[in-house]
Formats: structure tokens, sequence, C-alpha cells
DNA sequence: CGCCAGGTGGGAT
DNA sequence: ATCCCACATGGC
């Protein structure tokens, strides 16, 4: 292994700062975050059922979609109260597809919402969240790999590294010799080769995707980069 | 105007 | 298994 992904993570923490993810909306939250909008360093914390109703389907919303459109749409979840599984399933369907419009696709993440949130309702997932597995939400329509492992990361505080499309691409370019392939090839060779502690993974995945949003882009600012002398791909 | 965004599932090869 | 495509709005 080239990459050095212990290090990587303390460059990009020493740049970019404690990350908060998720960054939730809710008042009892509030006390988290320092002056500068940063969660206190310690962002583990047991989350509430609107905490996890809030991540849950904030995952599910930022499918393939820039976060700004996400934050928008939870706002407007946290104004008309949908901070339960009842609350948004007693919305009228129009009322509903009308806030998440803006996020795209949002006739499928409609349903993917519902199939979601009446499996945990009918589980009693945020109440007993113990009893969650990844098979299990892996077996919803709409819920894949990424989607599965940033809740069970972010709602569960289970030790799942998530994957995505920038996860993929800075370890690929930082090390042009990877021959990884699959979501589970990329997992592997994360968990792998971090220490085995939830913070790091909390933090890494946030770190790779504000340093792949601001940095390391489709067409990458590599004089910018903190990592540049380590990078294959720099150019 | 074109490209991109914290993917997923279904269908063809 | 792997590739290809539809899904869709908003920011820049």
């Amino acid at each position: 292994m080239k990459n050095n992904l212990i290090f990587i993570y303390e460059k990009l923490f020493e740049t970019h700062g404690p990350q908060g993810w998720w960054p939730l909306l809710f008042e009892e939250r509030k006390n988290f975050t320092d002056s500068e909008g940063y969660h206190k360093k310690n962002t583990i914390y047991t989350q509430t059922r609107t905490d996890r109703f809030e991540i849950s389907t904030g995952a599910v919303l930022t499918q393939n979609t820039n976060w700004n459109n996400v934050y928008s749409c939870l706002t407007d979840f946290k104004k008309y109260s949908i901070t339960t599984p009842e609350s948004f399933l007693d919305k009228d369907i129009d009322f509903i597809k009308n806030i998440i419009r803006r996020t795209g696709y949002y006739n499928q993440k409609y349903l993917k919402l519902v199939n979601l949130i009446s499996f945990f309702q009918k589980n009693n997932y945020f109440e007993l969240p113990e009893k969650l597995s990844r098979e299990a939400l892996l077996e919803i329509w709409g819920i894949g790999e990424e989607t599965a492992d940033s809740i069970l990361l972010y709602a569960f505080n289970r030790k799942t590294f998530v994957i995505d499309a920038y996860s993929k691409r800075i370890a690929s370019r930082l090390d042009s010799t990877l021959k990884l392939k699959t979501y589970k090839d990329y997992q592997k060779y994360f968990t792998e080769n971090i220490p085995d502690d939830l913070e790091i993974f909390n933090q890494y995945h946030a770190l790779i995707v504000k340093h792949c949003v601001e940095i390391c882009r489709k067409k990458p600012y590599c004089d910018k980069c903190i990592l540049f002398s380590y990078c294959d791909k720099a150019i």
C-alpha cells in the first residue's frame, strides 16, 4: 500500500478541522457547536429519535445531489414539524413532494423516504437502534450501500466506513496503482488501514467530502492541495 | 448554454 | 459480474 491513510487523515484534519456531521438542525444539538459552527471535538453522542429521523432522511435526499438543496429541504421539514415517522406519513403526498422537489429525483425520493420511514416505524429502530442491521437496510428499495452505511455511521454510531464517489476519486488519485473496483473493495481498503475508532470513521468520510468539494474536484485545484506532494495525479 | 451534485435500481449484455 | 440508463432540480 502506497497511501498512508492515517497520515492523509491527519493532513485533512489539520487543514479542514472537525466536520461535525451531520449538521443537525434541532435545538438540542446547538450546544454541540462552537463559535465557528463546528461541532466540538467529540462528535460522538447518543442520537435522539428526531436526530435519527433527520440524518436518515438527509442521507436519502442527498443521493447524487448538492448538499445545499438538501439542507434547505431539512430546514423546511423542521419548519413544518416533519421530524418523526408519524408526522411525515400524515402529510399529503404533494406537500412533501413540493418540499423535496428541489433535491431532484423527487418522485423516486418520495418513495424511498416512505419505504425507509415505514421500515423504521414498523420495527421501532429509532427507539431500539441496536436491532438495526445493514442487511435489513439494504433490503429496502431505494437504500443502497452508501446510504445504508451513512445511516449506520451517522445516525446509529456504527463503525461502518462510508464510500462515495469522492472516496474513490481521492484514493485512486493519490495512488494510481490501486486496482480497487467495487464499493466493498474500497470499504475494505479504508477500514483495514485506519484505526478501529468511531470518531475517525465519522470524521474521515466527512473530511474526504469537504476536501473533494473544495479542492480535489473533478477539475482539481492541485496548486491549493496540501496532499500535492503525496499524490500521483497532481498536476 | 453545459456540467455537476455526499446514488440507486432495473434491464441488457 | 459489469455496463448503461432513467431519474430531475438547482448552482455556477
